[in-house]
DNA sequence: AATAAATACGATATATTTAGTCGTAGTTAG
DNA sequence: CTAACTACGACTAAATATATCGTATTTATT
């Protein structure tokens, strides 16, 4: 319960690694992958997902690999793993679906509220304040 | 991701539920689980654990059910979702569980940071809050 | 005493989500 | 032209969460 995914949290490491190499370091899947004990394949799709998001930058070809490209303080963790794992919320009420015991539930309000609480932790934090 | 599991939301539900009932009145599963739209089995099984642990106490035979216990104002959400379902962490790292990564992990200091702002939000608000 | 409405609880089954793998294609430095 | 990369969708496996079932016990009511 309450947890981070695994395509988060490699996201992150990965993130720093690339922070730590320098913003001109073009860091490969492979070495990073390697290095953390991450595995490969799962490893590359996920970068290639920051690439899309522009956060970082593909760079092809042999000595390729990715380098950060998007300002890292300007990016809340709330926003980025929303850009990674869609709409986050500590229950489905708070996540536009609809929910069937709409009318009737009883902690809608309560819920909403520590919802609400959560989100601004999330949103106080930025990628720097992790990969820093 | 960081979603609370169903049966801490059926507790808060059914605490609301006997806390809006009075404290004296007797509330059977079956009740509360038609109520809220709740599976009947899986409430039972939730209020057996809640009533093992105290929080609200068990009335036998026809008539039966349950009434609140505890003080809901003295648990805080932190506590209660580890009685329900264990170590409570954003990644596995902060459940004392040792990792492999753990001496070339680069993001073990944050996430413990990050993961401590979050305890400290549910440890910041009771049971109370929720249901009253 | 019998019955019915409750709780008690472990075992099992199902569903959902998360994690990981595979195959194939495109790019480019050397 | 080849080897080392990225790109990406399809697929499989594992983990977790959710739900169900079977059986036993308790007790108010009749």
């Amino acid at each position: 319960m309450l947890k981070l995914t695994r395509k988060v949290e490699y996201s992150l490491i990965a993130l720093r690694h690339m922070q730590n190499a320098g913003h001109e370091a073009v860091c490969s899947a492979r070495v990073i992958a390697e290095r953390y004990g991450i595995p490969y394949d799962l490893l590359a799709k996920i970068l290639q997902l920051l690439a899309r998001e522009s956060i970082i930058t593909a760079v092809q070809g042999p000595k390729g690999g990715y380098r950060i490209n998007a300002r890292l303080g300007d990016i809340s963790l709330i926003d980025f793993f929303e850009l990674i794992e869609g709409p986050v919320g500590i229950s489905d009420c708070n996540l536009d679906e609809d929910c069937d015991r709409d009318s009737i539930c009883n902690i809608r309000k309560p819920i909403t509220r520590i919802n609400n609480n959560i989100r601004s932790v999330f949103s106080n934090i930025t990628l720097d304040d992790v990969t820093l």
